[in-house]
DNA sequence: TAAAGTTAACGTTTGTTAACGTTGATAATA
DNA sequence: TATTATCAACGTTAACAAACGTTAACTTTA
């Protein structure tokens, strides 16, 4: 199972909006638009979005003051700023009511997530040191969770053991014998069965990179690479 | 018993240092004054202050880097950054180094003890005694109550035993054995039925914030990571 | 007698077992 | 030597049972 990150977009201009939506929705985020300062607060209360991009001129209410009332609710949401070219606005405003980024239009999608992504990083980072990079996954044991991008793929406790191990040894053959004493503590013909079904299962989670593999070695035991 | 506030200042411009040190003082602040980014973080692990307010512009190690350090040691003192005009840009930042506020030279000193009142307060009300922080919650097993941002949570005692079980062995796993002998004082099928509701009332209370997880190790335990 | 806690009922998830398909090494055959 | 047969090892999918999740009814307690 995997979820995606779901994005609020505040943004009045009907025809940018749908661009911003579109665009981010091929990258697989989920997007939620409110059509104003008013739907967008609304929008984050109903639904708790992952991240908020707010365009600060708005009919109703204006971004910061949404940013605002976000942050009383929220203090970890990030928030990212839009904000016309003609707004001389002091950027340093922005902070002030609770953003943690702005961007200038124009600006390009590739600048958008680039951010958004920095932000998002920042929070998992956050949240947690145990981190391990795997290809372009994030792989972070305690809390069970494979990052890849903008899904997040949940693992359960063996998938997150037998990962672990192979991750620990990386590069290297890991015996069939050693991998089934330690987490099926057993080496019998149904434990071996079952491990090959968690084989498969992790080789599905990690499709999303191709370089990364797990490599079998006939009758030896399997090998992580990437 | 009253104590001053104690408060890390980080700053090369002595005169500046000078001026602001003696302003808090005026205001009942006990002031550290570090010259460089070294000295200062080197106060950090010597004295434990109350608040640090740090210079970006140092020699030897930036304020930046400084915060890096001291969020690596303690996750709730304050920082506050002091940057000056032509270094707006890098207040982005500063937040994700583990800056709490910013401050742009020149300011006024009623600026900065704003600052630091503001964000003494929220702290203040954390570090209380038998005040635990956990994701954005904050969680006080005397009262039995969670709190978040603006919202009270009321718990019953089996929930608040059980939370302050699982917050003590944080990202590790408790055996439902031990859980069971803890609180239940017995581990038989229906407190093991009853520990399951349990878990469940606590996931929907502490459901404001998705980063925590109580996550289940199949006929193991539990595991409470954020 | 409300509120808290337990028991019950039923749905969902997880890990194991089973069944069958694919691959690769070795040996038998032409 | 090249081809084919054979068999064990591994891959994949699905069926299944036990563990767990969730809700509500029921019982106990303050």
């Amino acid at each position: 199972m995997s979820t995606k990150i779901r994005v609020l977009l505040a943004e009045d201009e009907l025809a940018l909006a749908q661009i911003i939506k579109e665009s981010l929705e091929t990258r697989n985020f989920e997007v939620i638009h409110g059509k104003n300062g008013e739907e967008a607060f609304d929008f984050v209360l109903k639904e708790n979005p992952d991240i908020i991009v707010l365009d600060v001129m708005m009919p109703l209410k204006d971004g910061f003051s949404v940013a605002k009332d976000v942050r009383k609710i929220n203090k970890n949401v990030p928030i990212i700023f839009l904000t016309a070219k003609s707004q001389t606005l002091d950027v340093v405003d922005g902070f002030a009511f609770g953003g943690n980024d702005y961007l200038k239009k124009p600006f390009s999608m590739e600048e958008l997530i680039v951010r958004m992504q920095s932000l998002l990083g920042r929070i998992e980072n956050k949240t947690n040191e145990d981190t391990i990079a795997i290809g372009n996954y994030l792989f972070y044991p305690i809390k069970q969770i494979l990052v890849h991008n903008y899904t997040i793929e949940n693992l359960t406790h063996r998938e997150t053991a037998l990962l672990q191990l192979l991750i620990e040894n990386k590069n290297e053959i890991i015996d069939r014998e050693v991998i089934l004493k330690k987490i099926w503590n057993n080496t019998d013909f149904f434990s071996g069965r079952s491990m090959d079904v968690f084989i498969t299962k992790l080789r599905k989670k990690l499709i999303l990179d191709t370089t990364i593999q797990i490599i079998n070695i006939r009758s030896k035991g399997y090998k992580l690479t990437c």
